[in-house]
DNA sequence: AGCACGCCGACT
DNA sequence: GTCGGCGTGCTC
């Protein structure tokens, strides 16, 4: 099929949630692959990326409509990005326009220019300004100023809120002003590092060090250490090499630890530019700081998942602390892992790769003992440090004062008479799980989820944690009128309220995310904790991730039962990386720690293990256990999810879906479901799921594939939601 | 996902 | 008579 010599066709990616790409004409000369341009899609218009020049397409010609503008005469995205980008769609079977659009920045994606633009940054005024001692904030807002302007976005995560700098303005020392960034050439100006600042390494460090250093192209290497073993300073003396050389380097760290502590960590070793990517930023300072990547103007980039689809003009070296954490895999949309991606990008660079983590994934674990990671161990604190003593506490036939033993207030008595700091772990907020009537036995339930209300006393409130939905407590049982309701269960709330009791005369915090909702509350809160303002730490599993506090001598988890029960496969993988996680929150420095575990299951093997042989141990016996099951890491996984609030088109979906896939499928293939998912109805939706599963990663996929090809062909699919989730990290 | 089209019930 | 409810189908 020809067409006029003047145009040609346009294979583009579109912001829609549908499997395809879609042709254009256009006239000639051709925008080149990663260009946007503008183009009629129905009765809107859209921007789209162009992907490829076809020479012929599956449309007639004569049907394709031609695109209405070009928008970028040289591409936003080089050949390697868009290669990684059409790679992760193939292996995620998502849809194409969403895949490619989720590495855009959102004014990229409505089609705004992709060059700097003059917005407001910070400015010092006078160099040699100083101010009170007294005032720690504003000095630090200070000395980050004095190495460049910054956005209120990037102080605000290097933990200077609007607040203080609104003060350094009024007394006219720095201010804000519209400016252009330029682009900049770091590699001109001399590497500083504060060597002062270089700790001596352990034996285990410095091998680490040369070894990741001695790497030629692309290696993987997972670094295990346990908590206070030095990783950071690891990471960091391997990045000194990599930026010597001109080339950037990439930190991925998981939602929770992109705190003022980690970027300051780097930001004192380099003086080099540092770029963040979080959510606090907004739409003009992400896509500046998008752009100061893809330029090469920045060295170092921290991010959280989505700053893995970047791109880079000279990316060396890819990090990944925390390697473990789930917040690496997105739960919605393109549900894809940014830890997976990033190898395969790393791959694609010829450039080594960083896993770091105390607590190493089994999948990480499983490929270092197959030989695809190298496996580096840190097994050592520097200095003095001693290892935590661990302390399973029987709960059964104890009289316990809201969820605390005798033995664990005994405890607790002891460390906060040294003066040190006690935290307590409780999963669960709110004052009590669940609201009964005395008089009858009802229960305040949500009407739109199979779960119970959560009390909550300050304010008072009924809320349901799965849908959000939020009601006043009622004054009286509406079955029955009487007036005795009951909280039934613990939460945080309920812990804080106990111990204010039980040692009034010490400062207790709770830390969940009920008091840290407000912007900046929870870095306010860890502030308290580090200048000894409170002595009692209560909190979810938010206050574990990553923060450290010199003087916590004993921690304590509540409630350890709940884990060891759960259904989904991966929750005793979890509760262990919890559980270590937990226990490198006691004792650093020259103080002894001790970990509290409150349990009725005191000889369950996994705590046992865990208590008494290390994480290490525990993760060798449960991969056996995964491999004689063939569970992941050793097979395959993927999952069909449908909800709709008729619990009927979900069965049906699912079960017209199994009855004509099954067939087809080779007996290689394992197909499950459907299965309702553990809580059946969540936010008024029911749910179900069709579990896929394989031991190889081809069969899966062609699978996959043929189940999607039927969907298209089911009428029953339009009265439901579906999704599909590739490797998921968590069953329904 | 949007958005239009279309076919029913209940208002001025 | 027409406003608007949401089932159905399509987007190069």
């Amino acid at each position: 099929m020809s067409i006029s010599t003047a145009h040609a066709l346009l294979r583009v990616a579109l912001p829609v949630p549908l499997r395809r790409e879609f042709d254009y004409t256009c006239p000639l000369p051709l925008p080149a692959p990663g260009c946007r341009v503008s183009v009629p899609f129905g009765n809107r218009s859209l921007t789209a990326l162009v992907l490829s020049h076809p020479d012929d397409s599956d449309v007639a010609i004569a049907k394709l409509k031609p695109i209405t503008a070009i928008i970028d005469q040289i591409p936003i995205l080089a050949e390697a990005e868009l290669k990684l980008l059409a790679w992760a769609t193939q292996y995620y079977l998502h849809a194409p326009g969403e895949v490619y659009f989720q590495a855009l920045p959102t004014l990229l994606r409505k089609g705004e220019t992709a060059a700097y633009r003059s917005s407001p940054y910070w400015h010092l005024l006078d160099e040699q300004a100083e101010v009170s001692t007294q005032a720690i904030k504003q000095q630090q807002a200070l000395t980050l100023l004095r190495q460049g302007p910054l956005s209120s976005g990037e102080l605000q995560i290097r933990g200077i809120s609007g607040a203080i700098l609104q003060a350094l303005a009024k007394k006219q020392i720095i201010e804000k002003r519209e400016q252009v960034p330029v682009p900049n050439d770091w590699r001109d100006t001399a590497l500083i590092i504060a060597q002062d600042d270089k700790p001596r390494l352990t034996t285990e460090q410095a091998l680490a060090v040369s070894v990741i250093q001695g790497a030629n192209g692309f290696t993987p290497f997972l670094l295990e250490g346990i908590t206070g073993s030095g990783k950071t300073e690891v990471y960091l003396q391997i990045m000194e090499a990599v930026l010597q050389a001109g080339l950037q380097v990439l930190v991925l760290v998981p939602e929770i630890g992109l705190t003022p502590q980690t970027i300051a960590r780097f930001q004192q070793r380099f003086s080099l530019p540092i770029s963040t990517l979080h959510s606090g930023m907004n739409e003009r300072e992400r896509l500046d700081a998008w752009l100061s990547c893809r330029d090469g103007s920045t060295a170092i980039v921290i991010g959280t998942r989505s700053a893995l689809l970047t791109p880079f003009a000279r990316l060396g070296l890819i990090i990944i602390d925390e390697e473990h954490d789930t917040s690496f895999k997105q739960q919605e949309g393109f549900r894809y892992h940014a830890r997976d991606l990033a190898l395969l990008r790393a791959h694609q660079l010829n450039i080594p790769i960083v896993l770091g983590s105390a607590t190493p994934s089994f999948e990480s674990l499983h490929n270092a003992a197959s030989g695809k990671y190298q496996l580096l161990t840190l097994s050592q604190r520097p200095g003095t440090a001693t290892v935590a003593e661990h302390v399973l506490l029987d709960s059964r036939h104890v009289q316990m004062h809201a969820g605390i033993s005798p033995q664990l207030i005994e405890l607790l008595g002891q460390d906060l008479a040294k003066g040190n700091q006690v935290m307590l772990f409780l999963n669960r907020r709110g004052y009590a799980p669940a609201l009964l009537c005395h008089g009858c036995g009802w229960l305040a339930d949500c009407e739109r989820c199979d779960a119970h209300f959560t009390w909550h006393r300050s304010p008072s409130r009924l809320h349901c944690h799965h849908c959000d939905h939020q009601r006043p407590l009622p004054p009286a049982c509406p079955q029955c009128g009487s007036q005795q309701l009951i909280g039934t269960g613990l939460g945080t709330e309920q812990v804080e309220q106990a111990l204010t009791g039980l040692f009034p005369q010490y400062g207790i915090i709770r830390i969940d995310r009920d008091n840290t909702r407000r912007k900046g509350s929870f870095a306010q809160h860890l502030e308290g904790i580090r200048n000894g303002q409170y002595q009692i730490l209560i909190g979810t599993q938010m206050l574990a991730k990553g923060h450290h506090f010199p003087d916590v001598t004993l921690v304590a988890m509540l409630d350890a039962d709940g884990a060891l029960f759960a259904s989904d496969f991966r929750a005793t993988e979890r509760f262990a990386q919890l559980y270590i996680q937990v226990a490198g929150r006691a004792g650093r420095a020259s103080k002894p720690g001790r970990v509290v575990l409150q349990t009725h299951q005191p000889e369950h093997a996994l705590l046992q293990d865990l208590a008494n042989q290390g994480y290490r141990h525990f993760a060798n016996s449960a991969l056996q256990e995964r491999q004689a099951a063939m569970l992941p890491p050793f097979s395959f996984q993927a999952l069909f999810r449908a909800q709709a609030p008729d619990a009927n088109h979900v069965q049906s979906f699912l079960q017209q879906l199994v009855q004509q896939l099954q067939p087809q499928l080779p007996a290689t293939v394992l197909c499950l479901g459907p299965l309702s998912a553990q809580m059946e109805r969540k936010a008024g939706q029911y749910r179900y799921q069709l579990l896929l599963q394989a031991n190889n990663r081809r069969e899966l996929a062609g699978a996959c594939r043929l189940a999607l090809a039927l969907i298209d062909t089911l009428v029953s699919a339009r009265k439901v939601r579906w999704s599909l989730d590739i490797d998921p990290a968590e069953l329904w």
